[in-house]
DNA sequence: CGTCAAGGCCAT
DNA sequence: ATGGCCTTGACG
């Protein structure tokens, strides 16, 4: 602690930067320690006493700066203590020697209290996932609007064909960031979002004051007086202390009055030291420019995602029953209007309390880092990429602002701090943790929104949505047995019988059988069962004999049905014309094997179930290693003999999330690859998925576990089994037997995976969405599948009756099954047993909100 | 040449 | 010390 001697200067700025810079640089070294100021004890109770109207009116003392830390001036010396310049001024390159002392004065504090907080999420020591897609997801989006963000984004290159490389957009640079262009003039930037009133319509806020902000400073919008704040204190390296417990509020009126704490917040809420320029310059850009740019294009989305929620609000509660306007056509016919039998009420839907999104969890449970206590805190739009090895590490960090140190020198020198460094990046601002408190509602034990969730008496806990995973699996998994029908486009095996074995379930598939391996064998074994099934499309045009008769028989069979059924006439007009003449339907034209063509387009983009359950089978490894939970009692996951687990709660819990917050990256990926799906505007693939993801997600779960059949055990997303009364351990006992019922419906149905992947388009693809800017053409898509699958139905189940209109009754209880799940992840996230800052949360809240 | 963030000025 | 308003100047 040398005085402001400018001698003392060890660091210097890089070439080119004439800002503060460095100031992250080594690590933990440089963070801002507060200590300097008045000591408190880091979690100093009585945190939140310090009220505003209850203190004196006392200006923070000065005394304190000057007193407490003789180490700066306190003084506005105009002098840049620390800081030389050495500049040359030709190229803009003035280089500043900064004292890192001075900077290590502040911070370090903010740093470890976030720590503390980002701690509490798994800890990497696998690479193993490096460079998956769905980690960068993460890298790169990590903000609550990250889904809307990355799927914009990438959307524009998925559609070029580049195949997207997130790993690209990772940013370590500002520039780098900025890069990437959302507003800038991606495709689809214009065209997708027709609104222009954005701008005018939200008036940020100053997350520190509340004030209106009056542009960028230092790194983000702040207002006015925080910008000038700002500066001074950086500038004139001011000392503040707290004459209170370094918690005090901070708003409009009385921002003035602990400077301390204002500057706390500052640096909280993300405002940059390396912002506030060492040699005075003024004018000019800095290069936080581009960061700025790119900000502003997130902000207008995330002002387009809170329109859509609240679009997306309004369907949730339009669809009370089961005649909601999110069935596909015809689904209504089909019911003739019995509905599903039990549809209860969405118990989130009821009074809930409307689930603020960051609910302190005050449960039992530890409370996942609080945001910032600003309320502009969600209104910033993105979070800083983290350093590259950092992120790939911690999927699940906390959001931030920016960037902390674009130019970490840390890259391997400072990390000293262990750990701890490595799960935060450098630079998090977002420390207020420890040290504030939600400024509202004071932190009441959560239980209050438990209870009134779930009241004792309630219904109970939805179904394992965790469970379900292999999203795109459509096919089967491969190993263990040939699937039941024919490839992606194949006919199913044994279209005709109505008893026949064939269906898609095959009697010879040892069920239990290594579920788990992925062995590479599956794939070619396909065709186990002698089904002579064909992967492709391929299937001879003789060798479809039987689909012709099917066709006529079918004809007949699907027009009686329809009749007696009351099945839409609307969607088949022409195909009871047609079938009547043994024809092919107008709408769906077939291929040689009968099957339509649509139902093959559909079919091309299918994953590959095996690889879908690698994926999600390495995230499930990668929690277990962690977690230390090999050992036999407390194994999570048997899959020899199907036997079950010994205990559970949250690891399982958190397990089971990480699988299906991977399976819903997957479905994503899936979707916008989507026949169909892939030709609508972005901003209706993104209100679609975020109204059906869930109900994709129980449909192929649920078509998993009718493909693996196996008594009481359920096959999980990862493919491995486990003994259905696992359920008991996630507190989902009750729906053990509605799981099974409906799996057994399906396997009744003889569901084939060409159906199947109607299904899903059909759930897609649901042109009652609320505020879908093409719905017509939404609508379109749903009818030609809906064609598709009754024609297909006709043509090779004739013997089921009105095999289509069954079908699509199923969906209003994967609907129900999905609002259930999503009740129960919400339950669980109010409680605090599922990680936060997943996409699996984001798409969840995005529903609620 | 307009934009806009950074610094400067100065009445409170 | 604060904060509204002004000037500056790299960038696009
Ligand atoms: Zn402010
Ligand atoms: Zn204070």
């Amino acid at each position: 602690m040398t005085t402001l001697s400018q001698s003392s200067y060890p660091e210097m700025a890089p070439l080119g930067d004439p800002y503060y810079q460095g100031v992250g640089q080594s690590g933990m070294a440089n963070s801002w320690n507060m200590d300097c100021n008045v000591d408190m004890t880091l979690g100093s109770p009585g945190t939140r006493s310090g009220t505003p109207g209850s203190r004196p009116s006392t200006t923070p003392s000065p005394i304190d700066g000057s007193s407490r830390s003789p180490k700066f001036c306190t003084s506005g010396s105009s002098m840049v203590g620390p800081i030389t310049m050495v500049g040359s001024p030709e190229t803009d390159t003035i280089c500043a020697l900064v004292d890192e002392e001075f900077l290590n004065h502040y911070r370090v504090r903010e740093i470890m209290e976030s720590l503390k907080y980002s701690s509490n999420y798994h800890s990497p020591q696998t690479a193993m996932f490096a460079a998956s897609a769905y980690y960068d997801y993460y890298d790169t989006y990590p903000g609550i609007l990250s889904f809307v963000d990355y799927f914009v984004k990438t959307a524009a290159r998925y559609n070029e064909l580049e195949g997207y490389c997130f790993g690209d957009n990772r940013g370590y640079d500002y520039e780098d960031v900025s890069t990437t262009d959302i507003d800038g003039g991606g495709p689809m930037s214009d065209l997708s979002y027709p609104s222009p009133d954005i701008k005018i319509g939200i008036e940020e806020l100053c997350p520190v004051c509340g004030d209106k902000v009056s542009g960028y400073h230092y790194g983000l919008q702040t207002c006015e007086s925080c910008k000038g704040f700002f500066k001074r204190t950086v500038q004139n390296k001011k000392v503040y202390s707290c004459v209170d417990n370094r918690n005090c509020l901070i708003d409009k009126t009385q921002r003035k009055r602990c400077p301390y704490c204002r500057f706390q917040k500052c640096i909280s809420v993300g405002m940059k030291l390396e912002a506030v320029r060492a040699d005075r310059m003024r004018g000019g850009r800095n290069k936080f420019g581009p960061m700025y740019k790119r900000d502003r294009a997130l902000k207008q989305q995330a002002v387009r995602q809170r329109q859509q929620m609240f679009a997306q609000m309004q369907y949730s509660m339009q669809f009370s029953g089961l005649n909601g306007p999110g069935m596909p056509p015809g689904m209504m016919d089909s019911f003739g209007g019995m509905g599903p039998p039990d549809i209860k009420p969405n118990i989130a839907m009821l009074g809930l309390p409307p689930a603020p999104p960051p609910p302190p969890p005050g449960g039992p449970v530890p409370p996942p880092p609080p945001g910032p206590p600003h309320p502009g805190q969600d209104g910033s739009p993105t979070g800083p990429m983290a350093p590259p090895g950092n992120m790939l590490m911690h999927p699940y960090h906390p959001r931030q602002m920016f960037p902390m140190n674009s130019q970490h020198g840390d890259g391997g020198g400072t990390m000293s701090p262990g750990p701890h460094l490595a799960q935060h990046p450098p630079t998090s601002l977002n420390s207020s943790h420890g040290s504030y408190l939600p400024p509202g509602p004071p932190p009441t034990p959560s239980n209050p929104h438990s209870q009134a969730h779930y009241p004792p008496g309630i219904p109970p806990p939805p179904p394992p949505p965790h469970m379900m995973s292999g999203i795109n699996s459509q096919n089967m998994p491969s190993s263990s047995h040939g699937p039941p029908l024919a490839g992606p486009c194949g006919p199913p095996a044994h279209g005709m019988g109505a008893g026949s074995g064939m269906g898609p379930i095959h009697p010879n598939d040892m069920p239990s059988s290594g579920m788990n391996e992925l062995s590479p064998v599956g794939i070619a074994s396909h065709d186990s069962n002698g089904c002579g099934m064909h992967n492709g499309c391929v299937m001879p045009p003789n060798t479809q004999p039987c689909s012709v008769q099917q066709n006529t028989s079918g004809g007949r069979g699907g027009l009686n049905h329809l009749h007696g059924n009351g099945t839409p006439a609307n969607h088949n007009s022409g195909d009871i014309v047609s079938m009547a003449t043994g024809m092919p339907s107008i709408p769906s034209p077939t291929t040689n094997s009968g099957v339509p063509q649509l139902i093959c387009d559909l079919q091309k983009n299918e994953p590959d179930p095996r690889e879908v359950e690698q994926k999600l089978s390495s995230i499930a490894e990668m929690m277990l290693q962690q977690q230390c939970m090999m050992s036999p009692e407390h194994r999570i996951i048997t899959n020899q003999d199907g036997s079950s687990c010994a205990e559970v709660s949250k690891p399982i819990l958190q397990l089971v999330c990480r699988v299906c917050d991977q399976a819903l990256f997957l479905l994503v990926e899936w979707a916008r690859g989507a026949f169909f799906f892939r030709d609508l505007r972005v901003e209706d693939q993104m209100k679609l998925l975020q109204t059906c993801w869930s109900e994709l997600l129980i449909l192929d779960f649920i078509f998993k576990q009718m493909v693996h059949s196996k008594p009481r055990h359920l096959v999980l997303g990862t493919g491995h089994m486990v003994s259905i009364d696992a359920l008991d351990q996630v507190g989902l006992s009750d729906v053990k037997e509605r799981l099974v019922d409906l799996a057994s419906k399906f396997r009744e149905l003889k569901l084939d995976h060409n159906e199947f992947t109607c299904l899903k388009f059909l759930i897609l693809l649901n042109p009652d969405v609320v505020g879908l800017v093409n719905r017509c053409q939404v609508e379109d898509y749903q009818k030609k599948v809906n064609v598709a699958l009754l024609d297909y139905c006709n043509n090779f189940y004739p013997a089921i009756q009105d095999k289509f209109g069954q079908l699509l009754v199923r969906l209003p209880e994967i609907r129900l099954f999905s609002l259930r799940a999503e009740d129960y992840l919400y339950f669980q996230h109010i409680s605090g047993n599922i990680p936060e800052n997943t996409l699996l949360m984001e798409m969840l809240h995005s529903k609620r909100k």
